[in-house]
DNA sequence: GAGGGTCAAGTCCGT
DNA sequence: ACGGACTTGACCCTC
């Protein structure tokens, strides 16, 4: 197995997921045009059962425009990142970009030359775009993509999406090699039979391609951030430290602690990427920005477990924010909050300009 | 254009 | 038993 290039060596980054939010622009005079910005610049997709309605030449002519718009809007995000400063070039793409590709429906289309020619050459430009820039590329799969499941038919699903994904990724030109410039699909283990043994077993059903890219997170109830690890000697392992909060009810993991080690080395060379996000602004309006939220603490208050694990809208406390900062050091960061970039660039502005006073 | 129903898929949690 | 959440509410139809 190759496990070139290493990035160990690589500057940090942190970006933001999937979609893009344009900033609020007293040039978009209307709420439309305000809108039809943000239709560029994010991807769309198609039901299956529209697709299904149509015939068989509207079935083609509407799913080729929603790729072409796809790759056209992927290929502004990926010239976006790239235009910003380093410490923020790394995007994770929505897996809507080649909508039903697994699906029965869809799939026909998928194998028409004139289609097919198009998405290899649109993403090969998009991939080659992303390397020029410094741009680092993941994907991450909703919950149906699950390599290990009791129902045969849904795991057969899954590990049909997750190949999806990885021919994605290879037709970016991440198709071969451990990782290639810190590519990767994340996925979540999903059951709790098989679990994680069975997750080791399936892996042996997979392509070598997507095994390369895999990595695996862990979640804020079933299977935390102790079991994951327990792949970690043949998959890595992508911290997710507000997961790890709600599922260990309210620790919040120090860069020295031994688990990020061992998380570390899960990766095999390749600089780790984590997740961060914290619980609601709405959900706790009277928080100090400057402290750790609490979780004994808010539960105490009443507040569900469920209602502590959704996401905010920005990243409005400090002190996680500081800790980003100190893990750094090791990992990448994708920052799960619903504001998106309108969340991300504010928290990178604030790191760069204290590794800047650092520095100074 | 706005509003409401629909959407491929798995699994768990809370009610 | 069913709705909501997760990655991510967007799409589609009707008025």
């Amino acid at each position: 197995m190759s496990r070139a290039p290493r990035t160990t060596s690589e500057p940090p980054r942190l970006g933001f997921c999937c979609t893009f939010i344009p900033d609020p622009d007293p040039q978009h005079k209307t709420l439309k045009a305000a809108k039809d910005a943000a239709k560029l610049m994010n991807l769309g997709t198609v039901t299956m059962a529209h697709l299904e309605r149509l015939g068989p030449a509207a079935r083609f002519e509407k799913l080729e425009g929603v790729v072409r718009h796809n790759l056209a809007a992927l290929e502004r995000q990926v010239a976006w990142v790239a235009a910003r400063p380093p410490l923020e070039r790394l995007l994770r793409m929505a897996s809507s970009v080649l909508p039903g590709y697994t699906h029965p429906v869809a799939q026909p289309l998928y194998a028409e030359p004139a289609l097919r020619d198009r998405i290899a050459a649109g993403l090969a430009r998009i991939g080659e775009q992303a390397r020029a820039g410094g741009v680092r590329l993941s994907m991450h799969p909703g919950p149906f993509c699950i390599i290990a499941s009791r129902n045969p038919n849904a795991q057969a699903n899954g590990i049909a999406e997750l190949e999806y994904h990885a021919e994605v990724m290879a037709m970016l030109g991440y198709g071969s090699g451990w990782h290639p410039h810190g590519a990767h699909v994340n996925i979540h283990i999903g059951g709790r039979e098989p679990g994680i043994e069975g997750f080791r077993e399936n892996l042996s059903l997979i392509s070598e391609t997507a095994r390369n890219l895999l990595t695996v997170e862990n979640d804020e109830s079933l299977f935390g951030l102790d079991a994951v690890l327990r792949l970690g000697d043949r998959v890595p392992v992508v911290l997710d430290l507000h997961h790890h909060w709600v599922e260990s009810r309210g620790e919040y993991l120090e860069p020295d602690d031994p688990r990020i080690q061992a998380v570390i080395a899960s990766w095999r060379g390749v600089r780790p990427v984590s997740h961060i996000s914290v619980s609601r602004e709405s959900l706790l309006p009277d928080h100090d920005p400057g402290a750790l939220p609490d979780f004994p603490a808010l539960s105490g208050q009443g507040h569900s477990w469920r209602d502590l694990a959704a996401h905010s809208e920005l990243m409005w406390n400090e002190a996680v924010n500081a800790l980003v900062a100190r893990h750094l050091v090791w990992s990448d960061f994708e920052i799960e909050a619903k504001g998106k970039n309108q969340a991300s660039v504010p928290l990178a502005a604030r790191i760069g300009r204290d590794r800047e006073a650092a520095a100074a």
